[in-house]
DNA sequence: GTCTATAAATGGATAGAC
DNA sequence: GTCTATCCATTTATAGAC
């Protein structure tokens, strides 16, 4: 009965620290990179105390691996619906081409990636989660769709529509995506991302065309 | 005078002291990030005290982008040596591919990678260096090489010279590439990339033949 | 659960002797 | 140029009141 009481009364604020605390720290690390991070400054970004944080998240690691980790599995969310839009396959491929290789160059998802990549080899779970949850699910859904592409003798894969998959992703992690994760542009160049996709739509296309 | 007697007496160790001071900081900082390590750390790691860091450095932030800066040109040196080897075009093109993928998953490559992409942010000159010494010279090596192969009528690329180049070194940024920036496997497979090698290869031929 | 206050150690950077 | 010793702000984490 304790504890029901202790619900009721709590139910409101408190309920939604963890929250505040996980996106004040996502700011933070995202800006300032994991060591640089102080937990007063997580504290005051978020509006709690530090102990306050303390009495959610053991320490500092495991914080920043917990907010990631739900970082990781929201992000990907949008991506992973890409799912084929009617038309014949060179329109298929071109929308989930473009629509891939632009997630990819959002701010949001390029800030994700440096922190995941910077603190993969400390954080062995994070990379596996990111791997899992994004690069590893969109394979295999394009090599599903690939597989049923070459049933239908639309496309000549010899079988490997996975490494075909892995070909035609790899084409989308461009140039604009790799100047964006190095920071060298203020903003995305849109209009050069379509014809890359555009490019290495005809590429594909051209063979793998029965 | 009293400049030269400096430097006749000093010519020995003290010359080497920076050189010893950015090796300890590159090590620390590749294993713990830019953030977390400490100036004390570095001065421990180089057998030097912490003033004599200050002698050569302004600070922190300018021993690490000096030191990156260095590691960025002596990293790339290998690859931008990649030049077109004798044979057609097929086996050039697996073995400047096979080349640059192995280089890709290297330990010292990927652990510079990861750094450079966790602090591009923070240090905008370093992004650009990275980018400049490499993947922008080896794009456009490639790329005058295609244009070359165009001209003697091996390829049909439409002028496209750079563009082909870039899909082509997109597909050898593969998912070995990927799983070695993420930690996730111990040792990279070498094997598996020599497959998608030819496997990029033969896509390539197949779509540029004349 | 949440706060204020503080402990105990470490951070970047410098002074002054040699 | 190089060292030892040190300044003072900041660090992670906790104690104790409510």
């Amino acid at each position: 009965m304790e504890a029901a009481r202790k619900l009721e009364r709590t139910a409101g604020s408190r309920a939604m620290k963890p929250q505040q605390i996980r996106q004040a720290a996502l700011r933070l690390f995202q800006e300032q990179g994991y060591g640089a991070v102080s937990m007063d400054a997580i504290a005051r970004e978020a509006g709690v105390s530090k102990a306050t944080i303390y009495a959610h998240f053991a320490d500092k690691a495991e914080l920043f691996e917990d907010m990631m980790k739900s970082a990781c599995r929201e992000e990907w969310v949008a991506v992973s619906m890409l799912d084929a839009v009617p038309g014949d396959l060179g329109a298929e491929l071109r929308a989930i081409g473009k629509a891939y290789a632009e997630f990819l160059v959002e701010p949001r998802v390029v800030r994700l990636y440096r922190m995941v990549v910077a603190e993969s080899p400390r954080f062995p779970e994070l990379g596996r989660a990111f791997f899992e949850a994004g690069p590893r699910l969109i394979t295999g859904k394009l090599a599903a769709y690939l597989q049923r592409a070459e049933a239908q003798g639309k496309l000549a894969l010899g079988g490997a529509s996975n490494r075909a998959a892995q070909n035609f992703l790899a084409m989308l992690r461009c140039e604009p995506h790799l100047r964006a994760i190095l920071a060298l542009d203020k903003s995305p160049e849109m209009p050069e991302i379509a014809a890359i996709v555009d490019s290495a739509t005809d590429m594909f296309l051209r063979a793998y065309r029965p």
